[in-house]
DNA sequence: GTGCGGGTTCAAGTTGACTTGAAGTCAAAG
DNA sequence: CTTTGACTTCAAGTCAACTTGAACCCGCAC
């Protein structure tokens, strides 16, 4: 039977990302070296659910340096990484804040602009000085 | 007195971006080339207005050659620009509404995670799979 | 043996939107 | 006359997150 290790095509089609990419985690010290079998890597489940937490991460918005630095503190993944956690989210969420007020106001423009009449850009609100307030 | 015509720092300064991303703009064909006075560029109302066009539709998420092909139709700023307008703002909205959707997802999330108070990484559902659901 | 489909390394390329650096010109101020 | 500051060109560097390419190994099916 086989062991229950993955080689890393399997770990990338299970967790939905090239192998590529993982081979690149490892490099920038986002994944730890797996183990080897004649020269291969080979996973076992926690890289499974590491590369889960990147991914989540990652679309919440985190750079990659930022989740190295949640992933630093989780070996033990203890009460002083959800601690940084706290930290990080306390940070992001502010600007994610802020992303989506914006997006809402363009939204507004954006749909202005698919109904729009104006016969000429020239004299079109759409781009007077207050048609898309700057959030910046 | 002076003439009415900016010099790149002064185009700049009126419009918040610095003088090499006007010179880029320029050579990425999305501003026409200015008059020059001794070699100097000059520019006047026009270019500004222009670079406003470009802020307000970058802003709205529009790519440079996305700008540029609404400003290719604009000389004139006619009937046929603002139809381009329109479809690039048709084009660009559900993409626009995705996003925003998938950003209120993950704010709920950082939230959640700013109040957490798992133990551990391992069992906190934050990372579970069904934690932050994909959108793509 | 030969081909196939994995795997390996390392360096270099990609994308978008710029910025930076080096080296030079030019006009006005002191 | 020299310095200062703003301008000029062109090439090259930056950033993030990867991907791609070249050249190689390795086991298995035919």
């Amino acid at each position: 039977m086989p062991d229950d290790l993955l080689t890393i095509g399997e770990l990338a089609h299970r967790t939905g990302r090239r192998a590529s990419s993982i081979r690149y985690y490892e490099e920038i010290g986002l994944l730890p070296e797996p183990v080897r079998m004649g020269g291969q890597r080979r996973y076992d489940s926690g890289a499974v659910r590491t590369l889960t937490v990147i991914d989540t991460a990652q679309r919440a918005g985190l750079a990659l340096d930022e989740i190295r630095s949640l992933l630093d503190a989780v070996p033990g993944g203890d009460a002083a990484a959800v601690e940084q956690l706290r930290r990080i989210a306390e940070r992001k969420l502010p600007q994610l804040i802020a992303m989506i007020e914006r997006a809402a106001l363009v939204r507004q423009w954006l749909e202005s602009a698919a109904r729009c009449e104006c016969p000429s850009l020239d004299d079109c609100v759409l781009f007077g000085d207050a048609a898309l307030p700057a959030v910046r």
